[in-house]
DNA sequence: TGACATTAGTTGCTGCGTGTTACTTATTCC
DNA sequence: GGAATAAGTAACACGCAGCAACTAATGTCA
């Protein structure tokens, strides 16, 4: 998760004050862009909230949940945190933050986020370890696997990537090809550890 | 879907103007209590929207999606509507009125929201044609009773009902008793027609 | 150098559950 | 009494998740 610092100094979600009648969804993407200089590739509206202590006392607060590569340089003053170990927020970011993930894993089998998450090639166990941060749960490596190939969803490359120990695994990239026909989505909810 | 009228006498859905830093759900739920007389045995938040024109010029909307009986009778000025069969809304309305819908079938699997919607005691074709409703598409029978039975989470009374031609129904209840080691939930997802 | 640990990737089997089809049962209408 | 209608059930095939066991390729360490 991205979090910039305050003027204090207090680690905030980044945030922009609401501009009267303006659309929320363009404005989000304009805030992303302004912070970490890219674009978006995917975005969802998050639930509303007015409870809660805000420290300017801003009646409404309307979050959006956003995906994009971790690999890219975070600019002075921000920084990537693992969604696990979030720094002290204040209460109502607190409450944003766990709902933004949850907000996220309600739409994981409408679109493939995950592949938002990584960079252009990648090796299948790291696409398994990104859906499992996003479901939040584990995968079954061989059910994970047949899904994913049943579904046409990515594609093998000629590279292989060694990590150190173990085998080199092969590296794949995203490629979405419809199938005529309905292309078959991959039911992650089903598969289990 | 219930709407009201407002004092100009168009067709509008239920609302009210914010107080300041009051939780919302607590709001959408004596909202709910002021017009229909009951509680909200279901409650969802939806997605603001702060684009579309809205008639006071009111910068944001917060929608909510709430779930109940339609048995009820529905006080003066009121009316439930068929969710394809929506009265002409202002703009803003209208697409809040849409998103009510998706959000309303994201939440499905969650929880059992298609119970609510029919009186305690039910035939298993109700409860069918509820969920295909709720969900937007049709079922198959045959799954969808075997499904529901592998849930336990209707529960046969001794009460037949006659519905004029065909045989007669059994009547149901709901009856969410957990089992032990997580009961398995219905995947109202996989089946289709 | 050779055994071991580690990670990637595959394969066959089993069981659950959906979809299909066809059937039985019970009631009303003509 | 027969046709129409709707509820409810049963048998079967197929798809796919879950499991376990396997092969493959690399690094580590004695």
């Amino acid at each position: 998760m991205l979090v910039v610092k305050s003027a204090a100094g207090k680690p905030v979600l980044p945030f922009v004050w609401s501009v009267d009648g303006e659309a929320l969804e363009q404005t989000a993407r304009e805030l992303a862009k302004d912070i970490t200089g890219h674009g978006i590739p995917w975005l969802a509206p998050g639930v509303a909230i007015a409870s809660k202590k805000h420290p300017a006392d801003a009646a409404l607060s309307v979050p959006f949940v956003g995906v994009m590569s971790a690999t890219m340089p975070t600019p002075g003053g921000s920084a990537w945190y693992p969604v696990d170990v979030l720094p002290a927020l204040a209460p109502r970011q607190k409450a944003m933050a766990e709902g933004a993930l949850e907000t996220l894993r309600l739409h994981m089998d409408v679109a493939p986020v995950a592949f938002r998450l990584l960079p252009p090639v990648f090796t299948l166990s790291e696409l398994q370890q990104a859906y499992e941060l996003l479901l939040g749960r584990l995968l079954h490596k061989a059910s994970f696997r047949r899904a994913l190939q049943a579904a046409y969803l990515a594609e093998p490359t000629d590279e292989w990537r060694s990590e150190g120990r173990g085998r080199p695994a092969q590296l794949f990239k995203f490629s979405p090809r419809k199938r005529r026909g309905g292309h078959r989505s991959v039911r992650f909810d089903l598969i289990g550890h």
